[in-house]
This record gives structure tokens, sequence and C-alpha cells, in this order.
DNA sequence: AAATATTTTTAGACAAGTCTAAAAATATTT
DNA sequence: AAATATTTTTAGACTTGTCTAAAAATATTT
């Protein structure tokens, strides 16, 4: 059955709402994750009910099937397999990926999903610290920590960030925070909940609540 | 100004049509090309003239303007960079790469492309032999010579092909003759100008006129 | 539980890109 | 050069994916 690429961003979409939640994904929440107007979705949740990519009950919401959710996670697949190429074949920097992922991950071919996987080695996460479904689905799990619910003394790797933002990614890069960096901190001021850390054992940097709650820490 | 996909696939189909002949591109031509129907390249070679694209009038065809051209060729160069790549990198075979590279080609990012080209170390060739553009859109020229049109005892290798159907590109595989391979010619048959030929002076071919007619050889 | 607010759907419109069938223009044959 | 054939364009229709505005359903407030 063909998908339209229309549809399959559709499908993202509902599958990156439902991660947060078990109840089906509204009209309006779509509208707003796609910036579309509601009865454009209205319209295409009857499609991708038709083809059994979603239930869908007027008025309830939207829930992926397990074709549906097989669909969307061979997306995320593509997507972040071709991040990864980008950054580490063709040296784009994080915040650049995201946009050219988008279009390549339109492309359908299991085979070329499939060589790209082995060429780039086989990756078990991307440049955001996201897994990388395999072939059959499955993703692992990254183990994890947000940077705010830790405390004086503790430290870790950086393994992912919760914002995708450009401007996040790009304020990060700037103060050296890259994946895979070391980060201890130093002291937790009670005022604001900011923290006042170690990159790299080397340099000093105090950074907000906001973003200490968008990064990811392995112990 | 924004260039649709389709478009794309006009100015594509114009600029391979005008490289056998200076005059312009008809309707049917183009239809032809592009297996669609005439009344849809109308409407089409309307909306290109309009974008100043091509050139067209009424009844009389359609001509590249240097926009157009420069278009045309920047297609060019993504495709056969890609194909390189998915032959080189990929491992893909000969026959494969043609349709993904059609899909690949059409995701605009200059800065993707350069990355890409300069990833590949600036081929100058593509796996079928066809010279790729630089990014100013300049190509080498193959210096070539159509191996039916040479004679007992000549040598050289193959440099590309003319045909890039699959079936063609598929009988070559079959008896080695990929590109870059050395070729001998033992004997040209009158009767139907069939050759029998040595490939990398080891294997004994006969190949008929049809499949010499499509191979370039260099001297 | 009635009134009000919000969400969702329906109805109708539009643009892009395609098609078929008919009309018009051009080219070829006799 | 008239008749015939071919090519090209026009006219009108269809599909996909989007929109706005109005109606209907659901949810919230008082």
């Amino acid at each position: 059955m063909r998908i339209s690429q229309s549809e399959e961003n559709y499908l993202k979409a509902i599958y990156k709402l439902s991660e947060k939640t078990d109840k089906p994904i509204s009209t309006n929440q779509i509208a707003k994750e796609m910036m579309m107007a509601a009865a454009s979705v209205t319209d295409m949740v009857k499609k991708l009910s038709e083809k059994k990519l979603i239930h869908y009950t007027k008025y309830k919401g939207a829930i992926l099937t397990d074709t549906g959710e097989a669909k969307a996670t061979d997306l995320i697949r593509k997507h972040r397999l071709w991040e990864v190429f980008l950054l580490e074949k063709l040296s784009f920097a994080w915040d650049e990926v995201h946009d050219l992922a988008e279009e390549l991950e339109h492309i359908n071919s299991d085979q070329l999903t499939n060589r790209l996987d082995a060429f780039l080695g086989y990756p078990k996460f991307d440049p955001h610290g996201d897994p990388i479904p395999d072939a059959q689905g499955n993703m692992q799990r990254r183990d994890q920590s947000i940077l705010a619910t830790l405390n004086n003394g503790d430290k870790g790797h950086l393994v992912g960030v919760q914002e995708h933002s450009k401007s996040f990614l790009q304020y990060l890069g700037q103060i050296s925070l890259t994946l895979g960096a070391h980060i201890e901190i130093i002291e937790k001021y009670e005022y604001d909940q900011s923290l006042k850390i170690i990159i790299n054992k080397d340099k000093e940097s105090i950074i907000s609540n906001k973003v200490s709650q968008n990064l990811f820490i392995k112990l």
C-alpha cells in the first residue's frame, strides 16, 4: 500500500505525540504539532484510518495501529540514520542535520536504509542521543537521568538532549557541551535551580534550569 | 524562485533531449520522454516559460534559458554524485543506482551537494562514465570512440555507456564488462557487424552491433 | 443543568499536476 | 493547392492536500 509523504508526516507526528501518553491523540494536538489547520487533520486522519494505519473515532482522537507504528518507527530509523551520516560522513553540525534528514527520510527503499545502516556501522544512537530502531523496529533503551534532577558532586556523561531546536543545539555547541561530554555538578543554586558545572574536567559553566531540564546524563 | 520536483523533471527531460540537437524540443518529444500526455506537457511548458526557465513559442517547442540550463546541470550533478555514492559507498550494483538517484537528486541543498562531492573525492565521472558537472556547472569532456566504429586489433578501455537501461547494464555485468575494463577487438564479422572481443586480456565474448553501438571506448 | 467556551467536523474553495476528448494549427501527401 | 494526417493546444474533469468559515459535538463553568 502506497503511503504518501504527507501521510508519513502525520504518522510521525502521531507517533511523537504518543510517546508522552497512552491516550488517543486529538485533532488539535496533531494540528499544533504540524502547524496545520485542524480541518486538514480531520481529513487526513480519516484517510489514515481507512488505510488501517490508525484507529480513529470521531471527536475521540487517533491511536496508531501496529502497522502504523511500524511505519512510523521505520521513518524514525531512516531519519536518525541519515542524521548520523550527515554528521559523521559529511561533517555537518549538530544543529544542521535535522532539516535535511527530514527530506531524506522519505526515500523508500529498505535496501538503501539497510545498506546505509551497515555503512555507518549499525549505530545505536543518533547525534542527539536518540535511539535508532534496527531493521526489525527494536531500539535500545537509553539509561539516563535528567541533569536538573541531580545534585552537588554528581557526575556523568551527556547521552542525549530533549530539545532539538537549532537555538538550543547552537547554545550547547558554544559552551562546548557535545554528546559524550563529561559533566560534573559543582553547585546547585537554590534560588533559581541553575547549576555550576565542569565540562570535560576543564571548563566551568553556569547553566539555567531550563537548560538542565533538557539534558540527559548517564551517571 | 521555488521549482517543484515536477518542474525539475521537465527541465531534465528537455536538457537530455537538447543534447542531441540545437532545435527546439517539441511537446511530443517531451511527452514521449516522460511518458506523459501531450496536454500535460503543454501546461507545464507554459509554466516553465513564465518562470523564464525555457523559451517557448506555441506550436514551436522549447529551449532552455541559461537559468534553466544551469538548473538542469545542477540536477545532473546531484544525480551523478548520488550514483557514485550508492555504488562506491553503499555497494549497489551498476544497474540499481539510477532509480534511487532519481529521488535523491531532488533534495535541494548546495551545502549537501558540495559536501557529498568532497566526501566522494570530487569524482569527474559517474558509474556509467558520464561526466559530473562541478559546482560551477562545468564538466570534463570524455575522450571516447564508439566501439562499433573500431576495427580488428584496436584496443582500449571502456569509459562509458550510452544506454542506461537495467537490462543492458545487467547484460554487461554478466559478461563482466565493467567500467574501466580493457577491450581488444579480435574480429569484426562483416555479416552482422558483431564483434569478437577479449575482455581484460582474458575472457572472449561475441557482442552484437547493437551492444557495441552503446559502448564508449578510450583508445 | 444551563450557559458558555472549546474542539472537531463539515462544507465549500483553491492550487498543482495530471488526464481524455475535442478543436485548432501545422505538416505531409497526392 | 486541396485533402489528409499529425501535432499541439484548449476545455473540462479528477485527485491530493491544503485552507477558511460555519455548524455540530463535546467540555467547562457557574
